[in-house]
DNA sequence: ACCGATGTAAAACGATCGTTTTACACTTCG
DNA sequence: CGAAGTGTAAAACGATCGTTTTACATCGGT
């Protein structure tokens, strides 16, 4: 495997897993594998590191759910809650670990949070028939919260989420 | 002012503001303007005192928060944002801050957890009339899911998740 | 008047961490 | 062949941080 997918992937999972400051770089260069050395000269920085990891997850994130409809979005937040286990938006975590402080790292989590918006506005706008700014932050608030809550209460919160969701996409779109 | 509240009260500001980890001690030492062995000998540990922080704020949120009605709740929800500002839940963003490894810390996060939950579950079986686990977790998942996106989406999409909930209840009270 | 409790000021300790450096081995390619 | 590129192993640097320690001041109560 290419070094810097290794990099990627082995970072990702321990910045998820343990959290962004509890994982040491030397953390990172053991399970890797590689010397300190090789892993600066290929990231750069831990800062640049973390980008990057949010970079890559944010590209897998938005080919891995389905936002054609309401039903498809909360069925690709089980299908990866099942698959990743649940902590929680790793965007948010990473933000409140370093405080917005880092220009690269803040950059990532805007660019996630304004796309999953935008792709939610989407679905608003083709499943309901109409734009709807407070529509589209119901869908919103109901993901990031299922998200949230699924944490300290299991998946079922999903499917709870999913119902709720449904229903008023339901109802907007026969008005 | 005791020193007590004055520690907890500047602990509390700064942590909330600039982080858990960005936060050393010699700040809250500085800001408190006490010597930091004073500050040690009443606090014992900056892990203990953040559990301490959390207690008093548990407090306070469920002192501050109406769950008479929904309405009663998005709307202490909206007062909250107003006068504290949005950065989203400080028990989560602790969690992951320390990973969930300091259990003087877990617990309170987690007592804090399931005091929102049953206080939900309460509020949902006076004002609905029935005791319901999904709709329990649906106005949880709106409530953690407002204080979430407003962090990035401002205040509005409480309003937006407080109609939501509102629906939701009256709908299942007249079942 | 004095003693113990409680406070300050400031240096020091010990650990961790991100990062760099030194010294060396192996491969690749002109 | 030999030089450049890329890798390892391991020590070292410099900064930060939580915490403790040393030395000294203040003050209320028997």
């Amino acid at each position: 495997m290419d070094i810097d997918t290794q990099l990627l992937s082995a970072a990702e999972r321990l910045f998820d897993h343990d959290g962004f400051n509890a994982t040491g770089m030397g953390r990172v260069v053991n399970e890797t594998r590689l010397s300190s050395r090789t892993v600066y000269k290929h990231v750069g920085s831990k800062n640049a590191l973390m980008a990057r990891v949010l970079a890559k997850r944010r590209k897998r994130f938005f080919e891995h759910t389905d936002f054609t409809t309401t039903t498809a979005l909360f069925a690709s937040l089980q299908r990866w809650a099942d698959a990743e286990g649940v902590r929680g938006c790793l965007f948010f975590r990473v933000q409140a670990e370093t405080g917005g402080s880092i220009p690269e790292i803040a950059a990532q989590v805007a660019a996630y949070q304004a796309q999953l918006r935008t792709r939610i506005a989407d679905l608003v706008a083709s499943e309901a028939g109409v734009v709807d700014e407070q529509l589209t932050d119901q869908i919103l608030a109901l993901f990031e919260g299922a998200t949230m809550a699924a944490t300290y209460r299991g998946t079922a919160v999903i499917e709870a989420a999913h119902a709720c969701a449904l229903e008023l996409v339901r109802k907007r779109a026969q008005q």
